[in-house]
DNA sequence: AGTTGGCACTCAAGGTGTATGAGTGCTAAG
DNA sequence: CTTAGCACTCATACACCTTGAGTGCCAACT
């Protein structure tokens, strides 16, 4: 078992090595706080966290560094997410005020996300799911090529080009935009695709292969959403954390293009009770980040239904702080979906 | 006056450069190639070329590297721009063969031109200015907010939430629809400009005020499109030439992400007859981008006018082979949108 | 049982000194 | 104009040493 002053030195080393990035040992530790204890005491307590592989010495004699397994323990139970700063509140509240679409509050959320953390930032697309939908319009583009393109509540649109089998003239391309709305008009997404299936089934006559591609399309559409795009901001940081990537951080900017492994990485991670959701190091190895932590949230998008935003930096990270910036803004980013637009 | 050999040593000592990551001697270049002379002519004429500033000698006795205006001469008059490999040819067929949408085709033009050159790749969204406007949607959103969509020939989509100054019915929102479609409908870009501006002046009663917000909104969605944004690849390939950067890569990542700079470098930048164009190093000072060149190229997009796309990477880059790769893209991207979309 | 001081040991980091070799500029001769 | 030769310059690498922070262990103390 794991004495209770072990877990203060764990704390302090976390905190210590976050803060300076420099091995911490036991001397340096009864110097700057007071454990009321020697250092050859602190000695046998770090001898205990290193047997459970709570920390680790990189070298045979130099300080102690905290493991995976020891920032896990930190986050977890050592940790407290406290609110932030009134500057920070204000700095909050000042970047979302002057609200436009969702695009434009997106890209304000994610600088200001990134700008409080000093990491790199990830904010999801609002989940269109469950919002419901206003318009369909078909717009011949040529020949045999229409623009579909859909609109939902919360202004979220999409779009989409079809090659139809054959030749659609305008006023056949009406009276199809026509049915589709009729059927799909005030759905919510999950349910317009059941009532979509039911109409293909009921087509017939000449048109069908054609009016079949263009319910297809609108299904597709409506099934693969913006929701899979993350808007990212502050990779520069990454360049001041480098060392801590072990001077390879080509993986972590590969990842930010690719978005389909943040986005995965993002649907795994479960909130705690506290509202945020921490991956650790190894933790995040399958997704070839292994030397990274990402934390998130989630905030309820105009839909109603949610959507993550989080960080993602070194293990070495300072997790109370930026536990506490990720909570916030997704707080506040619901509240302004909630009213606003 | 530069002797001819003496350009020949310039060229040489790119290439190498380029090739090595490292100083070139004289005695190298002979070694290497044959100039039927000794090492110590080359020297000679080393030192003109110093004189005049093409290379410089980073330490008082290691080999020559070339300067950014040795750079310039090399692009300018040494470097022949020869077309791509038969191998190269095929991956760029095969890369866009498929194409599905504007927003598909300039992600996968954008990762086959980083995977072609091994660098920074940016393609900016075709300007939509001289493409028809096939139809606006009003859409309401709310008591008095509504979103604006316009739908362009090209399949060019842009959305914008307004706020009217009244409560708008669904109503009054179809007929200013109407009215405004009226107006519009199938004029470039540019021409509905003005158009919409004799409709604003010729609106009255009770509504001016909100009918002038709708379409006033219109307007600014029509001048401010998607034209500026870019779409970027291949940032990881940044890390691999950091040393190149002086090992500060974080002005350029900053721009990346800013975007706007480099739109602005990209307009500034004008084609020589060879069809591409190259600003390099301290030339790009003023963008925070000194220790970086850029290649670009313009490619006719779905309107018929014109858009950039290029590359980015350090001074020090293959600029033979990427110029070559920049100019074939834009090409067969130019190709793709004239024929197909 | 837990805490403490003492001691020998380890090892990364930093400094100094020396050899090596690639490369240069210059000069005088071909 | 070209070439060979020579003296000179540095960056790099390596070996070597010193320093200091930190450790583990043990015997003694509370």
């Amino acid at each position: 078992m794991i004495s209770e002053r072990s877990l203060d030195v764990l704390r302090v080393i976390v905190q210590d090595y976050v803060a300076n990035n420099e091995p911490v040992g036991s001397k340096t530790i009864v110097e700057r706080h007071d454990f009321g204890v020697s250092a050859a005491t602190i000695r046998n307590d770090m001898a205990s966290l290193e047997e459970e592989d709570l920390i680790v010495a990189p070298h045979t004699s130099s300080g102690r560094v905290p493991t995976d397994k020891g920032y896990r323990l930190f986050v977890d139970r050592l940790a407290t997410v406290r609110p932030l700063s009134p500057a920070q509140r204000l700095a909050i509240e000042r970047f979302l005020g002057e609200s436009v679409d969702v695009d434009g509050v997106l890209e304000r959320t994610v600088r200001l996300l990134s700008q409080l953390t000093h990491q790199v930032a990830l904010v999801q697309y609002p989940s269109a799911a469950h919002s419901a939908i206003r318009r369909i319009e078909f717009v011949s583009l040529g020949p045999n090529k229409v623009l579909c393109v859909l609109i939902a509540a919360g202004g979220v649109v999409e779009q989409r080009v079809v090659d139809l089998p054959r030749d659609a003239g305008e006023d056949w391309l009406g009276v199809v935009q026509d049915r589709v709305n009729g059927a799909v008009h005030g759905l919510e997404v999950g349910d317009a695709l059941a009532r979509l299936a039911e109409l293909a089934e009921a087509t017939g006559g000449s048109d069908r292969d054609a009016g079949l591609a263009l319910v297809e399309a609108v299904r597709e559409q409506l099934a693969v959403e913006r929701h899979d795009r993350l808007v990212v901001a502050g990779s520069s940081n990454l360049i001041r954390g480098e060392r801590d990537f072990n001077g390879n951080i080509s993986p972590v900017l590969d990842a930010l293009e690719e978005q389909v492994v943040l986005l995965r990485l993002f649907s795994e991670m479960e909130e705690d009770r506290r509202g945020v959701s921490a991956s650790i190091g190894r933790e995040n190895a399958s997704f070839g980040l292994g030397e990274a932590s990402v934390l998130s949230a989630s905030y309820t998008g105009t839909g109603g239904r949610a959507a993550h935003l989080g960080v993602l930096g070194p293990t070495r990270m300072d997790y109370t702080a930026n536990m506490a910036a990720v909570r916030a803004v997704a707080r506040y980013l619901s509240r302004l979906f909630g009213e606003n637009i």
